[in-house]
DNA sequence: CAGTGGTCTAGACCACCGG
DNA sequence: CGGTGGTCTAGACCACTGT
């Protein structure tokens, strides 16, 4: 990681010095609920302008880990604020972050017709053709986590083999890679459900203990759907997070 | 609502701009998914900088209100997305944004020391005093929603009567026009549990039924602590909505 | 190509906070 | 008072989109 911006790079500037900063308060060199240098001296040791320097914080505050005081200065969010942001994450990088493996067995893979309620969600028309249907065992070290189904509107002709995703293990990477589908938004709903006896043995719990339901839809840069999956979590292993503001 | 911006005005111009767009897109003058005018030509209509247009734009970009394309323009978000934005509300405030209205049987009120991992949560030295604990059967249309117990630190000496709280039906109200109290932010989490014999009777609902717990700390304005708030909400009756983004 | 948003600069004044 | 973040200006060049 350089500590200093390069005006040639790809990356804009700000964004340069956001990941920056992010890694020196990772690094512990600015302690938590202290203040981290002020506006104008950033400006100067980084030589980029006070617009691009509040730029880069706003970011830092966006994702949780900085956090301004009027009048006297930017400081670095206790830690709890630094994890379990709500952002929007494949199961994967959710996984990571929780500090677990992830890993996945393909229960089934491949073209379907969707189902009435999955064509709405996906926003296609009802003459729509054939979407790419996945169903997976979602594992966080080696363990059961989750059973997730998920439908995917691919660009016309595209698809993702078995093999592809199993050697790559994200859908999420496997479109950003090969087809420039970038997940930017999505709207999620929690709720609570039961256990089928199919889900429970899948999941290795009994039949009719609770489960997390997750449903999402999510949408591309160009704000098209590209996903609707359904979560069922274990109610004992999993917790969801967030942070809110007002 | 005024239709130009009052550089005398207390609020600052990009937070009035932002406010004269929202209406005009709530008036319906701009349809959803078609551009609103140029950054150049708002720039000119309101006689203010391009930033400043920019940073009007980028809040009601954040509250899901308008997205942007780079090289095309600024477009209006269709309707579904403009709701149920993932903020910081109060039951009654949530009550209302779905559409019911809230209520309360309060439970149990009054001062009390709090629990070991409660005191932890609030961030408070081990030999504090009381704290304000509240348990009210809260009801959406009548009808039991959830359990909620919390606790609140108050200022010095400060504290919410049995009667204030039913007169005004919302402690977050208490909090701010008394107090000065404003929550600005939360870490939320979400889990599963299942109904004790004792939460089951007051929710109406058979003993071993699932239900959602949230847990909550909320900070004010200053960054500290003001609130603990444990809420169980019936699963067959509470969603939770969250829109994420990357 | 012209028009859009994305990034960036060098400066300015204000409101707020602490000593 | 000096230092902080909050707001604002008038300009500039770039990358992307459509025609």
């Amino acid at each position: 990681m350089p500590d200093t911006i390069d005006p040639n790079d790809f990356l804009p500037r700000y964004y340069q010095l956001a990941n920056i900063l992010r890694e020196r308060i990772a690094n512990g060199e600015f302690a938590a609920r202290q203040p981290i240098p002020s506006e104008r001296q950033l400006e100067e040791r980084y030589a980029v302008s006070r617009i691009t320097v509040r730029q880069a914080i706003d970011l830092l505050v966006r994702q949780g880990f900085l956090y301004r005081e009027h009048g006297r200065g930017t400081f670095v969010s206790p830690q709890k604020l630094q994890k379990g942001i709500s952002e929007l994450t494949s199961f994967t990088e959710d996984m990571k972050q929780r500090g677990l493996e992830p890993g996945q067995r393909i229960l089934q893979m491949g073209p379907v017709r969707p189902p009435e309620k999955v064509r709405q969600r996906l926003e296609l028309p009802e003459d729509c053709g054939e979407v790419l249907y996945i169903e997976r065992l979602r594992l966080g070290d080696g363990v059961p986590m989750g059973l997730q189904t998920s439908y995917y509107v691919l660009p016309e002709g595209g698809t993702i083999t078995r093999e592809e995703l199993e050697a790559c293990g994200s859908v999420y990477r496997i479109l950003q890679e090969k087809f420039h589908l970038i997940p930017t938004e999505a709207d999620e709903t929690l709720e609570v459900t039961v256990a089928t006896p199919q889900e429970a043995a899948l999941l290795q719990i009994p039949a009719g203990s609770p489960l997390l339901l997750s449903e999402r839809t999510t949408y591309s840069q160009d704000r098209r759907v590209i996903e609707f999956v359904k979560i069922l979590y274990r109610g004992d292993r999993y917790r969801y997070y967030a942070r809110l503001t007002r």
